[in-house]
DNA sequence: CATTGATATGAATCCTACG
DNA sequence: ACGTAGGATTCATATCAAT
């Protein structure tokens, strides 16, 4: 037996890798990928005392570094591309020093990228040396395993949340600080990198549904998992370090799924298709009926189909409107207007009242 | 006779990579460079009223797959770091499209990222389908020859534009429109990709210095030039159509350069640097003379060569003023008090009193 | 002339359910 | 899987016409 329920809600402890390969294929609906950078500048920010590095300008450890990492992420990045169900999709977030690694490898294997995002910090740390612009952004790359699949976008969902306008690429968010960001006894932060709420938030909602797996192959202290749950989605993490799991499950433990319009995607509901045949049907339009154009100018009349008659062609009202605007393609429903016992009104309308009577 | 005078405010004409390779080593201050992005885009998309979107059509942009773009930029990019003095710095700007493959080349061609910097524009084109986030930024990659390579970077120019604070990596700028967008004859836009005239200031004004030489291998419509004529520094164009290159000679022609604090730097030119030792030849301080820190509290006495003696080290202003408030550095310029005919005063106000005395 | 409203447009990887 | 047809979808700003 090797099913992914058994893993669901749960945070597995070890490597990456490893844990990653245990996982079935097509098992998992979205993942979150927070990975280490493991690169030179770790050092960088120690050297701030004055004394000058003493590191000789290597080109081949460099790229043997580079190499080293590059081999990793591909390794990891594999792995996560195989448990992805067909129109999953995957959020990665780095920074300069390796999103360019990461960005390269997953289009390289195939990944299709959807948005690069930018999460932009109006509370980051300055650039103390006054050396460079302050570093005040990192990137997400959110993806789908390859060039044609589908994905979950809860568009709608989105455009609430950002007061009724669509959500750009950059994402102004501040970093983990206060009440938010875990601390140990001594009240030292216990994970160098804890991502704020906001962020998971944002990657969850816009782009999974209610009761989804949602994957974090560098579990930390858990953001991702909070945020799964709080949302009505289930979690799986993976992560190394003991610390790290003992705090994320009690952080997790004391999360309250919330049931609202949002995290429930009620805001994405659809009312289905009314094709114009059905309207005919139950009489709200005759065979034979004219329509106009919001001038009142008469562009044809209504066949037995539904489709519009202009004396040239017969088309479906949305091909007409759009022969009529000069236009490849259009929405015939805001196009037409009819006589409705004398009464000037849009087809649409129509729509509405038979959505309201026969599809409630 | 290969210098690169003769280049110089010059635009030259034909394809990038072979006209870089007439350039000599290491002869230009700085480089911007705005590659086409192989945007992969198919069919027509079209606003939410029909019409078609004018997107990027132009043959410039085509290219077979991933390996002929990496091979293309690879071989401009190693051209770009050839032709850079050693202690030149180079952006390049690109989108998600295209960016994760330049910004891999560049590492592994041993270019240092200092920064990547976000061009995020409040009035991007949004997405018409609702089918993503509205792609509202696209990304400069700002980086040395190599790791250990000096730049310029303008702390306090580009602080002093960001009304005194230090300036971001995330750069809030409008998109090319109005007046400064070039139109032809009928009205249409001369490039499908003119960039902004303030984001090429910013580059230039951030990382370059006055009489500099500024290299832009894809010239296009000449912000570039404009931008460095306007900053009172020289520019070099490399550019293949002639309709461009006739639309960025004109348009260069028209500018002006401007003479003020900011272009000439003025802001960034720093106080020459006062040894101790000095202060005492000038009779400003003696020897054995007490000096305090703001409480009043007497810290310790002044050597004869400027360190101070607190009883169990002798160490430098700077030295002994980090050990004294617990930290690894600091400026002791600004820690320091004395007693100057009974009146307690900063040990800074002697600096400048120096400089205006002597040094003027 | 000031104000309001309609129209145009900008580096874009832009649909999906159903048969 | 693939083709077809129904029908969903836009933000900021500049320009120009209308009031």
């Amino acid at each position: 037996m090797n099913t992914i329920d058994k893993y669901i809600n749960k945070i597995i402890k070890g490597d990456c890798i490893e844990n990653l390969k245990k996982l079935p294929d097509e098992s998992v609906d979205l993942i979150f990928a927070d990975p280490p950078y493991f690169m030179q500048t770790e050092g960088e920010l120690h050297r701030t005392n004055g004394a000058k590095f003493q590191g000789v300008e290597d080109e081949w450890d460099k790229f043997s570094d580079y190499r080293e990492y590059d081999e990793f992420c591909t390794a990891w990045l594999k792995e996560c591309k195989r448990v992805m169900k067909k129109n999953s999709s995957i959020w990665v977030i780095g920074s300069f020093q390796n999103i360019y690694r990461i960005g390269y490898i997953m289009q390289n294997l195939g990944f299709w990228i959807l948005n690069d995002v930018i999460w932009s910090k109006p509370n980051a740390v300055p650039n103390f040396g006054g050396t460079r612009f302050q570093n005040s952004h990192e990137t997400l790359l959110w993806c789908t395993k390859n060039k044609n699949a589908k994905y979950i976008f809860n568009y709608k969902t989105m455009k609430h949340l950002n007061n009724g306008k669509q959500e750009k690429s950059v994402w102004n968010i501040g970093i983990c600080i206060g009440n938010e960001r875990i601390k140990d006894k001594e009240g030292k932060k216990v994970h160098s990198t804890q991502k704020p709420e906001k962020l998971l938030y944002n990657v969850i909602i816009s782009s999974s549904r209610p009761g989804d797996i949602v994957l974090d192959p560098f579990f930390g202290t858990g953001t991702t998992g909070a945020m799964a749950k709080l949302t009505g989605r289930n979690y799986i993490g993976i992560e190394r370090e003991e610390e790290y799991i003992n705090v994320a499950q009690e952080r997790i433990d004391r999360v309250k799924t919330i049931h609202d319009d949002i995290s429930d995607l009620k805001l994405e509901i659809k009312p289905p298709k009314v094709p114009m045949e059905k309207l005919l049907k139950v009489k709200y339009l005759k065979e034979g009926q004219e329509v106009f154009n919001k001038y009142k100018e008469k562009i044809g009349t209504i066949e037995n189909n539904g489709y519009i008659n202009d004396g040239e062609d017969i088309l479906s009202i949305h091909k007409m409107s759009a022969k009529h605007l000069g236009l490849s393609n259009n929405n015939g429903w805001d196009y037409f207007w009819i006589n409705d016992n004398n009464q000037f009104i849009e087809l649409n309308s129509l729509r509405y009242k038979f959505q309201n009577n026969f599809q409630n």
